[in-house]
DNA sequence: GGTGTAAATGAGAACGTTTTTCATTTATAT
DNA sequence: ATATAAATGAAAAACGTTCTCATTTACACC
C-alpha cells in the first residue's frame, strides 16, 4: 500500500500524490521527467496540473522517495529510489539510460575529495556513449 | 596572438570573440558563466550583447577552444580547454570548483561501457563537498 | 459524522537561463 | 573597392521550473 509510504513521508495522501507514485511505479521507464508524468496523467483524464507534478516530484525527492537526476543541460529525470546508490549510462541517439555500480570508482572518489580536503556529500557520473542498439541501426 | 586560434577554428576575427578570448585568458576565475563574461565586458565599457556571449561561447566550445560544464542544475560555465582532461571537485558553500584527473576512474569508466556495449564518447563526474576552509568557517 | 485548520492544489503569472529572430554591421575573399 | 557571407545587437521567444494566491482538501479533534 503506497498510502503508508506518503504517510511515513510526513505527506498527506492526496490523488496527485498516489497517482504520481502509481505512474513512477507502473511506468516501463523507470527514468522519467516530470513532463513524462503529466502527460501521462492527461493521458488517464486525471486534471492534475503541471505545477503539481513538479510540487509532488519534489517533495518526493526530499523525502528519499525518488531520486533526482540532472543530466547535462537537459530537464531533471526523477527515477524511484530503491536504496541502491548507483550511475548513469546515457545512449547520445536513443536516450536509454541504464545504470551501473562500481565500487572502484566510488571508493576512488572519496579517496580524491579526501585528498583534496573536501567532505563529499553526493557526487553524479554520468558516462556518455552510444548503446548497442543504436550502434547496429548505424550500421545498416 | 589569440586571432590565429579563432581563424584556425574557422571563425572571423572580431571584436566580440577577441574580448571574450582576453577575457577567459586573463581572468583571476578559470570557471565562468555567460553572465560573469558580459559582466565582465560591462566592466571593460565594451557594448556586448549578452547573446553573443552566448553565441561566441557555445562556438568556442564548437572550435573546442572551450569546455562547458553542465552542472547540476545550475547554469553552465565555461573554462579555457588546456587539452588536458579533467573532472571537477564542487565546494556547495562557496562554490569553488577545482580540477582532478584520476586514471584508475577513467580506465573503469572504459571498461563499464564496454561491459554495457556502449561506445563511449564522453563522460562527467562532479564531485560534491565542502572545501577545507568552508569546514573551518563552519566550526567557527 | 461534523468541523476547524493547516496543508495541498490548479491556473496562470513569473522566473532565470539560453536561444532565436531579424534588421544592421562587419570581416574577408576577390 | 566591392560583394557576400558571417557576425552582431536588441528585443522577443523559448525553455524548464517555481511562485502566487484564491480555492479545495485531508485529517485531527470533538
Amino acid at each position: 500500500m503506497e498510502s503508508q509510504d506518503l504517510r511515513k513521508a510526513g505527506l498527506k495522501v492526496t490523488l496527485p500524490r498516489l497517482k504520481v507514485l502509481e505512474i513512477l511505479e507502473s511506468a516501463e521507464q523507470r527514468h522519467m521527467s516530470a513532463e513524462d508524468v503529466y502527460k501521462r496523467l492527461l493521458n488517464m483524464d486525471e486534471e492534475i496540473g503541471l505545477a503539481t507534478v513538479y510540487r509532488v516530484l519534489t517533495q518526493f525527492e526530499g523525502a528519499g522517495l525518488v531520486s533526482r537526476l540532472s543530466i547535462d543541460g537537459a530537464h531533471a529525470v526523477f527515477e524511484l529510489e530503491d536504496g541502491s546508490h548507483h550511475d548513469h549510462l546515457l545512449c547520445i541517439r536513443c536516450n536509454r539510460i541504464e545504470e551501473f555500480i562500481d565500487e572502484v570508482i566510488e571508493q576512488r572518489q572519496r579517496e580524491i575529495a579526501q585528498q583534496k580536503g573536501f567532505e563529499m556529500t553526493d557526487h553524479s557520473l554520468y558516462i556518455y556513449g552510444v548503446c548497442r542498439d543504436c550502434q547496429q541501426k548505424n550500421e545498416s
